[in-house]
Order: structure tokens, then sequence, then C-alpha cells
DNA sequence: CTAAGATCGATACGATCGTATCGGAAAAGG
DNA sequence: CCTTTTCCGATACGATCGTATCGATCTTAG
């Protein structure tokens, strides 16, 4: 038998490049050219590795989401949480707009969106338990109105309607808010 | 002088294609072709229009925003307005999308920003006057938490992360607490 | 009626895209 | 050593894109 190829690891290395390039062109905008480029191998691997574009992409949203959902399971309260989820911080804008350039492609193609509903479900979740613990009522009902603020808040300072400051603002006074 | 036409009607109606298809495809998959077609006229009237595609799509923006901030100044108080905002109904999907992949684009195609920022500034200032008319404390706080959280739902929606029974309990919640 | 000029739509062009193909290099088993 | 199988990367292909060009057509002022 000849070569071996760890095709796993290769994907993953492909899909750091998709997510950089998706960062700076949204990802209808990478192409396959140069996201091979990007990773530094021939044009030819990157489509053994996938297929198609669109399983190329799938599997750059699943590594999004992981990465996320790594950075959380670190952290204890729900602030901390919130303010993780939001991507506040300047070092994690890249990755704020990896993720809002695949919610909205998303919205319109449909089978990008399990993937994504499915870290969704999982920060949810997490969200439920650290609710619970708080002791607070409908916890279900927190949950999701703190990660539909923690999402619209960081959407809101891409687009440069809100400073990150006013954004980190805003969300500290909903959590200070809960304990009723 | 020969012929003259209503170039700015034209570009309404250009705009409107726009909308149409961004809402099946996104704003990057729209082709001039296509829009012209859609639009029922040719590709060279819709170059005559529009010297470039991004100053289509950047006038497409400005007219969604319109057509959205027009629906707003008829209702009254917070509560409808957030519900207005957030697109929930079924019948304001095709636009929670559109806006959405606007929004997408411009936070990785910098001009795009501008009309996106003008919408959420008026936004912003007209749920500033309810607020502060409810004799809330922090009126530009709440303005805020209340465009992030509408924006926020709206996005789990489309993603079908949330359906829009629970996004409107969510909100109307949070809109209840209000009074603090 | 006629000439001038704005508008028209078809067509051309070059670039770039996703995908398919293919001969050769490389590596392991016989 | 040689065959066999896997991987390689260059190239080809057809489609589609945004944009430019151009002669025909239509409208109106004189």
């Amino acid at each position: 038998m000849p070569k071996q190829v760890d095709y796993d690891s290769r994907r993953r290395q492909i899909a750091e490049a998709v997510c950089l390039l998706a960062d700076e062109h949204g990802p209808e905008g990478v192409s396959m050219r140069d996201v091979a480029a990007r990773a530094q191998v021939s044009l030819g691997a990157v489509q053994r590795c996938f297929r198609t574009k669109e399983e190329m992409l799938l599997f750059a949203v699943h590594h999004v989401g992981e990465r996320v959902r790594a950075r959380l399971t670190a952290d204890a309260s729900l602030g901390q949480v919130a303010e993780e989820v939001a991507l506040l911080r300047d070092e994690h804008r890249a990755q704020a707009r990896i993720w809002l350039a695949f919610v909205a492609q998303a919205a319109v193609k449909e089978p990008l969106a399990g993937p994504l509903r499915e870290s969704y479900a999982a920060l949810h979740e997490l969200l439920v338990r650290l609710a619970t613990e708080s002791g607070l009522a409908d916890p279900p009902g927190e949950a999701r109105a703190l990660l539909a603020l923690a999402d619209g808040l960081t959407t809101h300072v891409l687009i440069g309607h809100l400073s990150a400051e006013q954004a980190e603002a805003v969300l500290r006074t909903h959590v200070a808010g809960l304990g009723k």
C-alpha cells in the first residue's frame, strides 16, 4: 500500500484557511483556489478533501462552532459566558465576522443551517443550565433572551452602529438585572 | 431634446427586483442579468441606472431601510415598534432575510455599512424617544438593548433556532419587564 | 420634416468560478 | 526490483460574472 494521508487534519487546516478568507470577503466570496493558496496546498488537494465547495463550507461552519464552544465550557457565570458569546473583544472580531457571514448564508442556503442550529442549541443548553443554577425563573426564556441579545449586540458592533464598549455596557446591565 | 426617462422611479423598480432576488440567493448571489430580467428591463437599462453593481446594491440597501422605517412611524408603543422591527410575522420574513443578508455583507464590505448605520440610527432615535416618553431610566441604553434583542431574535428565527412564537414571547417578556 | 441627441438592447470581452481529467511521482507489499 | 495503489498538481472545460461597446431606434426642438 502506498502513501497514506491524514485527511482529517488536512480538512481542519483547510477549514482554517476558509475562515481567514471568509473573514475578509464573506463565505460566498472565497474561491477554492484562494483557499488552496491560503492553506498552502494545491487546488487538487482541496478537491480531494471535499467533493464540492458546499461540503467544504459546511465543514468550516461546524469547525467554527466547535472553536467557539470550546472556549465557553471553561467559563462559569452567566455573564462571563454571555460576554464570551458576544465576541466583543477585538481579538475575536474575526470570529464574529465569520459567524455572522455563515449565519446570513444559512438564512438563504438551508443546508448550512444544520451545523449552526447545532451550535446554537448547545449554547442554549449551557445557558439554561447556568440560569437554573442561578435560581432564575424561566431559565429557557432567559437563555433565549441572553443569546439573542448577545448576538444582536455583536452584529451591531460589526456594522459599526455600536462601539464594543456600548455593547458591553448593555450586556452587563441586562445580566445585572437578571436577579430581578 | 429627445426622449427623457424617469431614472429615479426605474431605480426603485430595479431595487425591488434586487430585494426579491437577494431574498432567494443572498445579495452576492444576484447577478445584473437576473436583476434585469426580474425588473423586466434590459441589462443595458440596469447599467444606465447604476454605473456598477456595488452602486446598485447600495441603493437597494437604502431602499429597504426606507421601507422598514416607513412602516414604523405609524406605530406608537415601545412594544409595537419592537415587534415590528423584529420582522417576526411571516409576511415580513422576506424583508428580514434581505436585511440580514445586507448586514452580513456590510460587515465585510465597508461601503454598504453606511446606509445601514443610517437606518439603525433612525430606529435608535425613535426608540429613545418612546423610552423617554415612557419615563424609563437610561433611554439610550434600553433602546440599544431592545434593538439588539429584536435583531438577534429575528436572526435566530431565520436560522430556525427559534420559532416565531418563542421569539415573540421573549420579546414581550422583555418589554413587560421594562417598567422595572 | 429634419437633424440632434438620449435611450435602447444585443453583443463582445476578459476574468474568474467550480469541477473534471489525467499523466506522473511516491511509497509500500510482493 | 517491480508492481500496485494512492496521492499529487497542472491543466482543461464550460458556465457565468461584471462591464464595455456600438449601431439602431425613438423622441423632440427647430
